[in-house]
DNA sequence: TATTGTTATACTCTATAACTATA
DNA sequence: TATAGTTATAGAGTATAACAATA
């Protein structure tokens, strides 16, 4: 391998990202899965088809996650006022509270990895990011 | 959440690699943690301690990813010359075939992601990416 | 008819603890 | 004693298919 390129760069990097990832889930008491949909609900509370989509999985699985995570204090479900087929999936306090912990964990751990680079060297990885995002949201829209 | 910071980017363009990765292991009849395992494997036969440290899972759970690979005809297990307590997996050539395709298809879907950035920009991230794992290594090694 | 969520079922993935064979 | 790998066990995560309730 004479030449990395930038899709090994992103690898190494997702590699990290991961590593960072589980090890603050554990470090809160969290499964790797639950950490993801607690940051997911830390924006508002989600129907069990909107949630089911942002994390990338069946609703049946979100079924079984979101069971696991109300039986441990985490979320409750209530129905919804418009459509008395959809269920709300709310934050507990013990949720949000785990959620903004372990958020800034994983934050702080990942805003550390920068400090090698230069503030020129961050500003450019991070609008570069930007713009990948971008690109990718154009793609799924065209 | 005024200004999007590293540790967002990082979170966001890891996000991006999961799907990416979790899509293709799916086209090529992989589940993740196999596509994960073949691709290191692809490097050369590894040691099962060796290999679960790599994979940063307990030897007891390779045991069962092992044994489901080896089903599949992805890897074969051998006797070590040098000590007759370890096992050498070796991937056989339909595993060999499998981590290729796969591994081409993962970077050509990165590759592509980056096709928004211009070569400076491109060559940037690269750069900056590497100055992080660089660091990483560091730090483990300190 | 289509959609929302659950249940039923069957895997895969994972960790912990106990075990064996070897070093 | 320590290490390499397996087995036993238990639980989490996931998908598919079938279902009830509602739209």
């Amino acid at each position: 391998m004479p030449d990395p390129g930038p899709a090994d760069a992103i690898i190494a990097l997702s590699a990290i990202t991961r590593s960072v990832f589980a090890r603050a889930a554990e470090r809160h008491s969290l499964t790797p899965a639950h950490a993801r949909m607690l940051c997911i609900l830390a924006a508002g509370p989600r129907r069990m088809t909107e949630l089911a989509a942002l994390m990338d999985v069946e609703k049946a699985a979100l079924t079984g996650l979101a069971d696991r995570a109300e039986r441990r204090g985490l979320l409750t479900r209530s129905a919804s006022d418009t459509d008395r087929r959809a269920v709300l999936i709310t934050l507990t306090q013990a949720g949000r509270a785990a959620a903004s912990a372990f958020h800034h964990d994983v934050s702080g751990q990942l805003t550390a990895l920068t400090d090698v680079l230069s503030d020129q060297e961050r500003d450019a990885f991070c609008r570069g990011v930007a713009r990948i995002r971008a690109g990718r949201r154009d793609d799924a829209a065209g």
